[in-house]
RNA sequence: UCUCCAAUAGCUCAGUUGGUUAGAGCAUCUGACUGUUAAUCAGAGGGUCCCUGGUUCAAGUCCAGGUUGGAGAGCCA
C-alpha cells in the first residue's frame, strides 16, 4: 500500500479509506482495551492519532510501541471521536521498524541545554522540527527573492590564502605534520610545502570575491558557510555559520537600504505565509509575542538613521537622565546598549544606521565627501542586534589604496581584488546577512545554537 | 577573553543555620481502568549530590582550585 504523509492525511475527508502511514511515536496513552499513539513523520508539526485496539495485536508489538520507536501503520481513515483532531487511523496492521529502548527524549518538556547535548535526536522534538522546517523555508525564500530580482547565485571559495581579510580570526587549513612541520632556513614554517603552497585558512567572508562577480554578472549573491575562530561565547555567535552576501553593480546607498529592507521583509512575509503551523507552535511554547512582532516588522518602514543623528539622540537621552555603561561621543563605536536603546526604546522598530566614522568601519567602504564618514549600513533589529552589515564599496583605486595604506595593510595579496578598480571599475554595493540570526528572529528562539542542526562553538564540535 | 550565576535520580527541580537512612513530579517497570489528548489511579526499582583538595566530631550544604553549562560584556553576522 502506498504511504501517505501525515500532512496530507490530516487534510483528507474520505473516511473509510485504507491508508498507510509511517513515522515516529511521540506518545502512547490509553487504557486496557484501546491505546492512542501520536505518530509524526516530520512533514508537519501535527501528529496523526493512531487508534489501537489492544486485543488485535500481540503483547510484544504493543510493548515495542513506545516514545521514539518507528512504525508503519496500515489502517482505516476515520472521523475522530476525540476533540483535538478531526481524523484518525483505526489500526489494522502495525509493523515496528525500530524499537527505542532507552530513548532519551521524553514527552515532557526538556531544557534547551539538555537537547543540545542530544543534537543528533533533537530534530525529533516539536520545537526543533518547527525550527528546521522554517530554516528550510527561509533558504527557499532567499533563493526565490534573489532569483526573482535578477541576481545570480554564485559561490565564493571556502578556503582562502588572503591572510588578512580583517573580519576576524581564521581557522588555518593545512596538511602539514603539526608535530614536525617543515622549516625554512630562518626557522619559520615552510608553507611552500603545504597543500596549496601557501598558508591557507577557512574564509571569514566571500565579499571580496563577490565584488569580482558583481563586476561581471551585475548582481550576485552567495549563500554558504563562513568560519570565525573568535572565542565568542554568546547566544548570537557561532564559529561556523551561514551567510548570505549579495553584491550589486551600479547600486548606491539609498538603493542598498531599499534592498536590505525589502529583502528582509520578503523573508518574514514568506514565513508568515508558509510556516503558520510552526510559527503558531513557537508562539505558544517559546515566545508569546512572536507572530505579532513579525507582523509588526512588515507594517512599518525601517528608520534610516545617519550615525551623527544617532549620537545626538543618545546624547539627548543622557541629558534626560538615561544611564549607559559606555560613553557616547562622535567617533565612538556604539555598544550594544546604545543600539538597543535606539531600536527597542527610542524608535521601537528596526533601524538602518548609516554614514559611520571611517575609523570604526572596514577599509573597503565608500568614503563620503566630508572625508570623515563612510557609506556603511547596519540593520539593527530588536533583541538580536545587528542582522545585516553592508556598504557601498569604494570604487576609486586611488582612494581605496590610500585607505589601505593608512591602515597599514599590505597591498600585495590583494592585487586580484584591486584589479576590479583598475579595469572598468564601477559603483557597487552589497551586504552580509547572518542566516542563523535571521532564523533566530523568525523563530523567536533565544540561542543561536538552537537554530542550526549541529552548532560549532568554542570547545564544542560534537556530532 | 572578562564579569556574574549554576551543576543533586534518565529528565525538571526541592533539599532549612553544616547533623540520623538525600526527596517530589515526570520517565521506566508491574498492576488497575470501555476513547485518550503531557490520560488517570496504585505500587516498585532507580543516586560517584560535577571533579580534586581543604575546614570540621560531622559537608549535598562552608572554603580553594579545576571542568562543564548558562546569562551579560567584548568581537561580530
Amino acid at each position: 500500500m502506498e504511504r501517505t504523509k501525515v500532512i496530507d492525511l490530516l487534510r483528507r475527508e474520505d473516511y473509510g479509506a485504507e491508508v498507510n502511514v509511517k513515522g515516529w511515536v511521540r506518545t502512547k496513552r490509553g487504557s486496557k482495551a484501546v491505546n492512542f499513539v501520536a505518530l509524526n513523520d516530520g512533514s508537519t508539526i501535527k501528529n496523526v492519532q493512531i487508534v489501537v485496539d489492544v486485543n488485535k495485536f500481540d503483547d510484544e508489538t504493543m510493548r515495542n510501541i513506545a516514545t521514539g520507536s518507528c512504525l508503519s501503520v496500515e489502517g482505516t481513515l476515520v472521523k475522530s471521536q476525540g476533540a483535538e483532531q478531526s481524523v484518525e487511523i483505526q489500526a489494522n496492521k502495525i509493523e515496528v521498524y525500530g524499537t527505542a529502548d532507552g530513548y532519551p527524549l521524553q514527552k515532557k518538556g526538556h531544557s534547551m541545554e539538555f537537547l543540545r547535548e542530544h543534537a543528533n535526536l533533537r530534530m525529533r522534538t516539536n520545537t526543533f522540527g518547527a525550527v528546521f522546517r522554517i530554516r528550510h523555508n527561509m533558504a527557499l525564500a532567499i533563493h526565490t527573492y534573489f532569483h526573482e530580482h535578477g541576481f545570480y547565485y554564485w559561490n565564493s571559495p571556502l578556503i582562502t590564502a588572503s591572510d588578512c581579510e580583517g573580519a576576524g580570526q581564521m581557522f588555518q587549513v593545512t596538511t602539514l605534520d603539526l608535530k614536525n612541520p617543515p622549516k625554512t632556513k630562518d626557522g619559520e614554517i615552510d608553507y611552500s610545502q603545504d597543500f596549496f603552497g601557501a598558508q591557507t585558512s577557512l574564509t571569514v567572508s566571500g565579499q571580496l570575491e563577490g565584488e569580482l562577480a558583481a563586476t561581471a554578472l551585475g548582481a550576485i549573491y552567495t549563500f554558504g558557510p563562513t568560519f570565525r575562530a573568535e572565542n565568542s561565547n554568546t547566544p548570537r555567535h557561532l564559529a561556523e555559520f551561514w551567510m548570505i552576501e549579495p553584491e550589486i553593480a551600479f547600486m548606491d546607498l539609498k538603493e542598498l537600504m531599499d534592498l536590505e529592507e525589502d529583502f528582509i521583509k520578503y523573508c518574514i512575509k514568506w514565513a508568515l505565509d508558509n510556516c503558520m503551523d510552526d510559527l503558531q507552535f513557537l508562539n505558544n511554547m517559546i515566545d508569546k509575542g512572536l507572530i505579532e512582532r513579525l507582523q509588526g516588522i512588515l507594517k512599518d518602514d525601517f528608520v534610516r538613521l545617519p550615525y551623527t543623528e544617532g549620537v545626538k539622540i543618545l546624547e539627548e537621552a543622557i541629558k534626560n537622565g538615561r544611564k549607559f555603561e559606555f560613553p557616547v561621543y562622535w567617533g565612538c563605536d556604539f555598544a550594544s546598549e546604545h543600539e538597543r536603546y535606539l531600536v527597542e526604546e527610542h524608535f521601537k522598530k528596526p533601524v538602518i544606521m548609516t554614514d559611520y566614522p571611517k575609523e570604526i568601519k572596514s577599509f573597503y567602504m565608500k568614503i563620503n565627501a566630508d572625508n570623515k564618514t563612510v557609506q556603511g549600513t547596519d540593520v539593527l533589529f530588536p533583541s538580536i542586534g545587528e542582522i545585516i552589515g553592508g556598504s557601498v564599496r569604494e570604487e576609486s583605486y586611488e582612494k581605496l589604496t590610500n585607505r589601505m595604506k593608512e591602515l597599514d595593510m599590505r597591498l600585495d595579496g590583494y592585487e586580484w581584488y584591486l584589479e576590479t578598480r583598475k579595469f572598468g571599475t564601477c559603483p557597487h554595493a552589497g551586504f552580509g546577512l547572518g542566516f542563523e540570526r535571521l532564523i533566530l528572529f523568525v523563530t523567536g528562539m533565544s540561542n543561536i545554537r538552537d537554530v542550526i542542526p549541529f552548532p560549532r562553538t568554542p570547545k564544542n564540535a560534537q556530532f
